[in-house]
DNA sequence: CCTACCGATCGGTAGG
DNA sequence: CCTACCGATCGGTAGG
């Protein structure tokens, strides 16, 4: 008998994660049972431990594998030899069209990463510190240059994260020119404000 | 004897509805327990329930409580003769400066009413997309006298109001200043962009 | 405001 | 992956 074509990509624990992270999007992590998420996985909920340790390990992994997107791709920005600007509404659109890529999980992530527990929970806050610090350092080379300007960098950079997060409450669906709206106004507002004529 | 001064405002009911903001706040409305509460109160558990219905009370008066506040702001705004891009800025530095001086009440409602019981959760759903509407109003007038600018009206309130959020993960304390440098770098950033010299 | 308590439900384990 | 369970804890009640 010949192998398998490929390894399926999604297996079982993959699959389970994915579902914990609609279930967390929808409830709350703290509101959603394991018994909830074995029904979704048409199983008993002793049995979602034949393939995790523990719930908390699904809010882990949501959390951890969202960061390591968002570092890689500052990663790669910083790397680029192209203006502050430009890298700052590189990472602003990042951060839209992961979130609604990866709706689910960068919600969860969003969210619920309070309830990490420690150690994780530290390591968490620390890579976003981190983030958050480098996100900055973006934009006070932009005022250096005299392209940008903001009296905080370190404040701007956490109203960029936290004004690019109003996509998880937009209304999402119909056609697909209203994502590309919604990214246009969000980008235009961050960089030219509302007072603006185009 | 002289009757008492005046009915002390914070009376057993009002402390514990400010013990339960600050307790939601730090571990979320979900992980908090009545016997939390109760520990902070220094009484019984069962105690509580002497000054409440139900758990799902507390969050409810939180919620509404906070919706009141920013729908009477709202309200005297716009009905206030200045142009919409000045009512616009009351706005946003009313978000801000509410969430700053009510922040756990303000915190737990913007993080915390999905988990709202039918049917306060549709009345709240309900009035937070009038809010909504009545702010893109605004900013629809702005666009029509070619004060404002934004593809989006909708998206662009979605926007401010998760911006303005970004005061939830400031570093408060300290100096004063903070504040007024957190305000002054959010009204410019959403009113001016970050492409912007003095 | 307390003592005493309860039914329900939770995350998780044993053992197959 | 299931059956059978368990200890802990929860929101809440009875009765004073």
């Amino acid at each position: 008998m010949s192998k398998a074509v490929a390894a399926k990509p999604s297996s079982r624990k993959s699959q389970i994660l994915e579902a914990a992270a609609l279930l967390f999007r929808q409830k709350g992590f703290q509101s959603s049972t394991m018994r909830q998420l074995a029904e979704q996985m048409k199983m008993e909920a002793a049995s979602l431990y034949n393939h995790i340790k523990a719930k908390d390990e699904l809010l882990h992994n949501i959390c951890f594998g969202v960061a390591d997107d968002f570092v890689q791709n500052l990663q790669q920005v910083e790397s680029s030899p192209i203006s502050p600007l430009e890298k700052l509404e590189k990472l602003i659109r990042f951060h839209i069209s992961i979130l609604i890529k990866k709706y689910e999980a960068v919600y969860v992530a969003n969210r619920d990463w309070k309830h990490l527990q420690e150690p994780a929970l530290g390591r968490f806050q620390q890579q976003r510190r981190e983030y958050e610090k480098r996100f900055a350092a973006i934009i006070e080379e932009g005022i250096a240059q005299g392209q940008l300007y903001t009296p905080s960098p370190q404040m701007a950079v956490l109203t960029i994260l936290s004004a690019v997060r109003s996509i998880e409450s937009w209304q999402r669906g119909k056609k697909t020119d209203d994502a590309h709206i919604a990214e246009e106004t969000i980008v235009l507002l961050l960089l030219k404000g509302l007072t603006n004529k185009p």
